[in-house]
DNA sequence: AGTGCGACCCGAACGC
DNA sequence: TGCGTTCGGGTCGCAC
């Protein structure tokens, strides 16, 4: 599922296949894709340019020309693809025809990725994207600005993890990678850890989410690039899908629970339960 | 304000 | 083999 690496990955292909292109037409397959209506992208959309793509959290962000911005979220199995004609054409939700007759599809299996198109001045509020908290990668995220946000939360360290308003684009599969990396159980009350503590987790989320992204993200449940490839990461995954296999770092073996009703993968002698 | 759960959706995995 | 059931994910919205 597109967390943050994959979408970071599916914007570093399709940038520079998208920027100055002009939008003429739209195929739509599936109206609940499109939001706030179907309709604002008909009037709205057609000779729009592209000035700049970007990626906050794992929101995708087309900046246009006439103050408009259109929203990608990929959610959980949707994909933007950009290779040549798409002869399969199972599960698209919509097909974008620009002036120089190239397209870019939009895909998804489930049909819960959204797309939204607003002006400028409203895009933040209409898409949530002004609650996210700090994005790793692309804002300044320093130990400090981790810290002073972090301790101060309540209740269990994946569940922080997972909230988009602390940090933004971990998932599931992350969330696991970072709670192994940091040596803590998913379950740890963020009140209880120590600075070091604070420290490490605060480093397993730079290193797990950039080894993820020179990767090109992990290929589970469906995921692939803007030109259909897989991403090679999730041959990296310490923990996440491997119950009842061994620890790679203390041989015991990998238990599965769940927290906050999401599958949750962990080692119960290396992982500390503070 | 914070928490938790159902809804959305459908293929895969599972159970009988 | 074949059918029905459950699961899983991100996010919103609705109850408490």
């Amino acid at each position: 599922m597109p967390e943050l690496p994959e979408v970071e990955t599916v914007i570093r292909e399709i940038k520079p296949f998208l920027i100055g292109k002009k939008f003429w037409k739209l195929e739509v397959f599936n109206k609940n894709t499109f939001l706030p209506s179907i309709k604002d992208f008909e009037i709205y959309l057609p000779g729009k340019k592209i000035l700049d793509v970007y990626r906050r959290g794992k929101y995708i962000i087309f900046e246009l020309s006439e103050d408009f911005v259109m929203v990608v979220h990929l959610r959980m199995t949707g994909a933007l693809l950009i290779s040549q004609i798409q002869r399969n054409k199972k599960h698209f939700c919509a097909e974008f025809i620009f002036s120089d007759a190239k397209k870019l599809y939009f895909r998804d299996i489930r049909k819960f990725g959204r797309i939204y198109l607003y002006k400028k001045d409203q895009f933040l509020k209409e898409t949530g994207i002004n609650k996210l908290g700090i994005d790793p990668i692309v804002d300044d995220f320093t130990l400090k600005n981790f810290v002073d946000n972090f301790s101060m939360k309540r209740g269990v360290l994946k569940k922080n993890l997972l909230d988009q308003s602390i940090i933004a684009g971990i998932g599931n599969i992350y969330a696991d990678e970072i709670a192994f990396k940091s040596k803590l159980h998913p379950l740890s009350e963020v009140g209880k850890l120590n600075n070091k503590d604070l420290k490490n987790i605060f480093s397993s989320v730079k290193e797990v989410l950039e080894l993820a992204i020179e990767n090109n993200g992990s290929s589970i449940e469906n995921f692939v690039d803007a030109k259909g490839q897989s991403g090679h990461n999730q041959n990296y995954l310490q923990v996440y899908g491997r119950k009842g296999e061994k620890c790679l770092r203390c041989d015991f073996i990998l238990e599965k629970i769940k927290v906050m009703g999401r599958g949750t993968y962990f080692c119960p002698n290396c992982q500390e339960l503070k």
